[in-house]
DNA sequence: CGACTTGCGTCCGAAATCGGACAATCCATC
DNA sequence: GATGGATTGTCCGATTTCGGACGCAAGTCG
């Protein structure tokens, strides 16, 4: 199944497409770079593209008046335009790009119009649907059932999912957001979460120092969507 | 557009279909009748079939290891078996009648060889796959931003946009399982609601006084996933 | 190198919520 | 009209989180 195209696309979803679903969707797809903060998904703005992560992360924001809460993470396992998959053209969500990287991305027209010619395409893309309304379960579940330190535990091993070593580039502000708390709140679970040893704290940076201990800090919040995605979606 | 039909079938979804493609799906709906508690979904086993409803209430609840958390909420506008829309068998969250009703409900099959025949079929229950996941989102935020009263004036208005009067049957622990808090917070809670005198409390129920009031509490936690179900999706 | 911006550490009182227990009440049923 | 289970009301101390403010440190850039 289209050896040489898992070499080059490093997107999951992508390189679980049959060798000519891909091939229909390849003269489409336009690399992009994906700065921070993009906005890759207004608020109330038509979505005109589709974008496969290749690297970096892009999160879900539930706007408020003022101030932020993200609901949804996605990477290099996913997509960002899950709206127009469901055949709706916008969204009330906001996604911006939070750890930088690239993209292929498809123009909602040209994607639509390969789903019509090879319906078997909406196979995985529903499929990641799926595994990100679970996702976003289980934030729902976390948000009112787990302290600070353990919501902090749970973003921390989702980002690092999504990366590639275990440096992530984080600020407290920026982790307060994702977490829905304020950020003298993330300074001090940062610091249990050190003195425990499973994270090493630097300036506008946290390095993953025990996994298993965050794993466990995290309880069953973390770990059902990720079992899911593993279950549901297989990349060979 | 089957006009007849619509004097039946009480689900939106079902009647939003083209008279051909609900033409196609009716010999294999059977209707049921949905008692309190019955379980429509069990965690990881395999979703046998999918249910509209006609009438009562049913909730996607994150389990936990003891206590649970309600994320979802699906009456007469939607659809029980989410994951079979988009090709999964199982999935990790319970669903669970919270309102006795009736319900429609076709076997996986059955709506896997109508959607393999008549894609259209499809479209509608995207949409409303689509306004779920918007209403899950916004859960997910209320659960971090709003205080126990907002959050149970957000569920007295989801529960009575799915009901047909202002007497809701809610007993205070349901309410603590919806809410993800502890039980007396909801006596406190609906004690101050009716001190203002939004809604009365009566055992095992909730009469609705005063809508707008409750609007006012629940703040932007409410009306974003209502106002996106109406915008998406539209019954004629 | 020095000023400046950004991010982090810390402190405080106030408020919300927890955890758990127990009393009071309603209502169905006998 | 008494009994018992289910539902609701209440209380208390402990803990978490809030809201806001202020100072410090670390890079950055002229």
């Amino acid at each position: 199944m289209a050896l040489f195209q898992s070499s080059i696309v490093r997107n999951r979803l992508l390189s679980m497409l049959s060798q000519e679903d891909y091939a229909l969707l390849e003269p489409s797809l336009e690399r992009v770079s994906l700065p921070l903060q993009t906005v890759m998904i207004e608020t109330q703005q038509p979505i005109q593209h589709v974008t496969f992560l290749e690297s970096g992360i892009s999160s879900t924001i539930a706007n408020t008046d003022e101030g932020r809460i993200e609901i949804g993470l996605v990477g290099r396992e996913g997509l960002v335009g899950v709206p127009i998959i469901l055949g709706v053209d916008q969204t009330p969500h906001r996604c911006v790009v939070q750890g930088a990287g690239e993209g292929l991305r498809i123009s909602t027209v040209d994607l639509r119009a390969a789903i019509q010619a090879r319906p078997t395409i909406l196979q995985p893309l529903g499929l990641f649907v799926h595994t990100l309304m679970v996702q976003m379960g289980q934030t729902a579940y976390a948000n009112v059932a787990f302290d600070i330190e353990a919501r902090l535990a749970r973003w921390i091993l989702m980002t690092q999912d999504r990366t590639n070593g275990s440096d992530l580039v984080l600020t407290h502000e920026f982790l307060a957001a994702m977490l829905g708390t304020r950020r003298p709140g993330v300074t001090s679970a940062t610091h249990a979460l050190e003195g425990m040893g499973s994270i090493r704290n630097k300036r506008g940076r946290i390095e993953v120092r025990n996994r298993e201990m965050l794993l466990e800090l995290a309880g069953d919040a973390y770990q059902v969507a990720e079992d899911e995605y593993e279950r549901v979606i297989t990349t060979n």
